[in-house]
DNA sequence: AAGTAATCGAGACGGTACGTCAAGTCTTCCT
DNA sequence: AGGAAGACTTGACGTACCGTCTCGATTACTT
């Protein structure tokens, strides 16, 4: 869909702030009346062009070893949001979603909760094949390794290199 | 300064969006030109609001006893991010600044860089007390252990009670 | 148009200090930006509405008599000018030209030059007729009759009765 | 006064709508208060530099012959009004007087009134020594001959040349 | 000569209006 | 019927001046 392709460039182009209903559809050759058929909210659109997007950045666990599917799993997540351009969408709908309650609930239905589940997958596979044990507390384990890589990418901004990553891999390994 | 005032009682009632300048402009009894005479932006405003009411929030570590410093400085960043007003405002410029590089890079200097002082200061105690080796990588440690309090805060959204942060504590503990 | 209306009216009403673009906007229930899209100024507004009430005010030479259709045609100058409401419109956009060169040449264009060969038309008519010889300087006399008019209705705010407008008439007969 | 002089300045370099208080005041490095102190008003402080620059600029009629008397007095009038540094003021005056009573009552008071009597010196003067009748309407004969110069400095805008001003003595003379 | 008042520059203040931008709603006209 | 076009109301933007108001710092006049 040229709305969401327009969306897209435009925040690449000119951030956050260059993306208004005005700009989409003047660069989409679309009448604004069809955006506003269509979809509620410029960040509605940018949700779509997220769905769109995202599809396919990440890969499934190997599931042979936690130690390797952790690795892989971070530096994906980690290039996804420092580097790729649904990872700005990502970021701007997360920056977004500080200053409304609705896109907040969005945000965390479309990309929290499923990506949460991607980043529980290696532990949940390592716990079902014995590598840990039963009474693992995954959701604490997935928040301990994702949380600085969200940390440096919302907060600091600093780059999140593979060896960022492999470092809280270690960290959690050697516990 | 009524300004200031205005600006964090607007954003606490009506939200981000509800913070104008003309809005605060009327509710702090003051003309608009005087505000932009003293302030560049909203986010200029809130920076200073920030500034004035974050002081003092964090206790400097006790520094006896590294787990018991690490347990008090993450629940009381834990609370000041989810509960205070100074928080929501914390809140909503970590969220401009993913729309704005400019904001990106004063938020940084203004409260990320001291932050990351005071989330390190407990660590660095540790090691200049021998309760920690001489090598530690301070810097890790303080990101492993507010990374996934910032990630709960501005990502899933969940509360962040103190067992969830004396938890990361024990974990990083028990390596 | 509710806009002309309204920009008369506020100039009868508040004078043209009065006439603002936003009262005139609040007066019309009209926003701001619908004006701004039709006129560049608020003389354009008044210009649009001179146009729109001046036509018709006055009335042809009957051509058969020179003293009565100067006599005639001076009367309805006066009354136009000093008495109706696009003369008090005339007279601001009048006073706008000396400040404002771009008013000046609309002016000219739209008033002045338009209304100059309503007042030439009793001498061309008295021309064509033989009441008056070939060669007549119908621009001087014109101006000789119609600038003791403006004199007193521009500078020195005088009334201009009949018995004013007929005496101009009579001396210029007289000759 | 260095305030005169700046308002006169702006208003040849800027127009009327560069003439602001703020600008006087900067240019004549003079505080605002200054201004508000000594004038009410930019009107006002133009009407003191008209008062100051104008005087002299007409000279008082030879008394001996009507004709030369007027041909000089025309001429300089129409020179003043639409050469001049001082006569832009005064056109700009008058331009105001449309829009505003306060400034048409001392416009009358501070300058037509005083020229007026100018205007009537050749005629005075002609009555007094017998070259015309006793009975003359001094008045009239003024307003005939000065109206279309203003008709030409303040409607038409074109130039006012000699040959003009003398076509119209000569055809009052020709009576 | 010192003390005191008037005047000055500088410029902050509460305001009004400016002209612009984008929002979201609507109507019209074309395919 | 759906879409492009674009007019509409609304409301915030950031700017320019308005006229008022403190501020020190000169001045210049008293005593």
């Amino acid at each position: 869909m040229a709305v969401l392709e327009a969306a897209d460039d435009l925040l690449a182009e000119r951030g956050f702030a260059g993306v208004t209903i005005e700009a989409i559809a003047a660069r989409a050759q679309v009448a604004k009346q069809t955006i506003y058929r269509w979809w509620t909210s410029k960040t509605d659109i940018l949700f779509e062009a997220l769905a769109q997007d995202a599809a396919g950045y990440f890969t499934a666990p190997a599931g042979d070893d936690l130690g390797g599917d952790l690795r892989r799993h971070l530096r994906e997540l980690a290039a996804f949001l420092s580097e790729t351009d649904p990872g700005a969408v990502c970021r701007a709908l997360a920056g977004q979603a500080q200053h409304d309650p609705e896109v907040a609930a969005r945000f965390r239905s479309d990309f929290v909760t499923p990506q949460r589940e991607r980043d529980r997958a290696p532990f949940v596979s390592a716990v079902s094949r014995g590598e840990l044990p039963e009474g693992t507390d995954v959701d604490l384990a997935a928040e301990q390794l994702v949380g600085p890589v969200y940390y440096r990418v919302l907060v600091t901004g600093e780059p999140v290199p593979p060896e960022f990553t492999d470092a809280l891999v270690d960290r959690y390994l050697a516990r």
